[in-house]
DNA sequence: TTCTCCATTGCATTCGGATGCACTCGGTTC
DNA sequence: GAACCGAGTGCATCCGAATGCAATGGAGAA
């Protein structure tokens, strides 16, 4: 019932433990005789070298630890998977960690991620600055997703909020709109700040008011009413979710778009993809950011540098903003 | 630059390794006083206990290891989003490992698996039946989700693909439909045969004819003209996305939902819900499966023992087939 | 043939914490 | 006052694999 140690499939193979060891490691000097019989003799044990055991002496556990604050919403169980995907062919498992987006859990988590060893950090969730000496502390490397360090002393991959912001809006002003509201994701998260100040600064005066929302596709309906009192000629949604459910809220209203409103969103989700919203939207280009963010997190893991990484979006003209 | 220890932490504390070990395990016996003291110390040090280690000696990693097939589609990211959460909340990490859908790459993951010492194993990757012996060599508790072992060795959770079929074929059959055509899933996948048995056995001499799927919303684009050649009044999909892409794929041939035909998904995802296509389809209780599986592993990992649960999903009436 | 040299291999130790066992010591019990 | 009890504590050992170092032995060099 115990299960099956290098020392069975030693014995078994008729060689120390540290040859069964060596076989199993890919820099172990052993003679392929030797090796050839060490695995036969564990194939037939059914012998599989306990990681955990590896990890205490070489401090490496293939484990990196991803700290998300909600998974509400589209966008962020396709980040999830992405990630997953992505460590895994890396030879890495994620293990997932959810911050609930309260500020004084991201102490508890960072605690228990440094009990679990993890070899690395990728994190979406914003800390605040007097975080920075804990983090320091763990001596983990971290990477941010979609957030950035003031001072860059943790390195970031981001996909530029503010200029994806006015890359949207100009294309909306140059394709004549001069009465554009906008619908605000929830106030306290990073990336919802950036595109809402990276539009209004881009809008200028033709800015008629913004509505605040929380990401999510039924705000968008709720707060259908409220934006078109604002008599827009565009509505621009901080992202896809809520941009699907203005344009719901607004039919209901008998509004409909693009004849009667352009709206748009933010992300490139798959759902505003579907030919009955078909948004134009910015696409973060979230592939790339996925697979910069874990070899920046490679090479951190391996004592070389990198650097911050600023990607941008992707205008993508759908039929609800027929630029 | 070594991490603290409690070695460390009992010097400073003024006691033995032992204690400072009692002072963080739950039934440790320690007098009060010692344990602030350890644990003062231990604050002062910034340490936290290896949980590797003591996996190593206990036996217990708290990690309980999710095998995907895949995670293409509407489905599986939300399934996985609500597993992590549910695991994370009785204190397990979930570590994912991808199947590829590859039938041989099941035994690599299983040994990947085994190597990691997780506590148990959450499947929704059916495995051959000639993997029986080779997982029960794991000695590692396992649940199926929406996967059943024909001789329910293994416990599962599943939803009753066959009748939510069944209820929603008749539901259809009760509303005066009479020629009703499918659009199945992937042919190798359990729930797409079973959705699929379930509904043609239901319908009888009213079907008038399947066409293979891949669960995917462009297939359902792609196959609606092949769908539409036969003439039916209601078209059945396998899947939510795939009734988006049936929906989508008629509108461009000038055929609307629900007037000129009823279409139904299946699984109740939440894109599914979007107000544009409104779906009538067979909602699995997700909630349910996922606390009811977490809860039989639970079980398992106690020693105890567990039956397997079969759950009953729910019709849901959307417009696109307005029964 | 004898001496090097290098490729293998084994031995002993180590990683960090849990735990059985023995020991200490203040408080009871008779 | 002696024997007893038990909560607290420390010692030693163990979990399973990796690795520095020393030992072995066979091939090639001289």
């Amino acid at each position: 019932m115990a299960q099956v140690t290098s020392y069975d499939v030693a014995t078994r193979a008729g060689v120390s433990q540290s040859a069964v060891s060596r076989a199993f490691s890919e820099n172990g000097k052993v003679s392929a005789a030797t090796r050839a019989r060490i695995l036969e003799a564990a194939r037939e044990l059914g012998y599989q070298p306990n990681l955990l055991a590896r990890s205490l002496i070489t401090g490496r556990t293939n484990m990196v630890a991803v700290l998300a604050s909600q998974t509400t919403g589209r966008y962020y169980p396709e980040v999830v998977q992405y990630l997953a995907d992505a460590l895994d062919r890396g030879g890495k498992k994620m293990l997932l960690f959810f911050t609930d987006g309260r500020i004084e859990r991201v102490d508890e988590v960072l605690n228990e991620v440094s009990r679990f060893q993890v070899d690395g950090i990728i994190t979406s969730t914003q800390f605040a600055p007097d975080r920075r000496e804990l983090i320091r502390g763990l001596k983990t490397p971290m990477v941010l997703f979609n957030r950035q360090d003031p001072m860059d002393e943790f390195k970031s991959v981001t996909c530029d909020q503010n200029r994806g912001a006015a890359a949207l809006t100009s294309a909306l002003l140059n394709a004549g709109r001069r009465r554009i509201a906008i619908l605000g994701g929830s106030p306290d998260n990073y990336v919802a700040r950036h595109r809402l100040y990276g539009s209004i600064d881009a809008l200028g005066s033709a800015h008629v008011g913004t509505v605040d929302g929380d990401f999510s596709y039924e705000c968008g309906i709720a707060r259908a009413r409220e934006l078109w009192a604002l008599q827009p000629d565009a509505i621009m949604c901080m992202n896809d979710s809520m941009a699907m459910g203005v344009m719901d809220g607004l039919s209901d209203l008998g509004v409909q778009t693009p004849t009667d409103v352009w709206v748009t969103g933010f992300d490139g989700t798959a759902s505003g993809r579907l030919k009955r919203y078909d948004l134009t939207t910015l696409i973060q280009p979230l592939d790339d950011m996925v697979s910069l963010t874990c070899s920046a997190l490679d090479a951190l893991m391996n004592g070389a540098e990198c650097t911050s990484q600023v990607l941008q979006g992707q205008l993508h003209v759908g039929s609800s903003a027929p630029l």
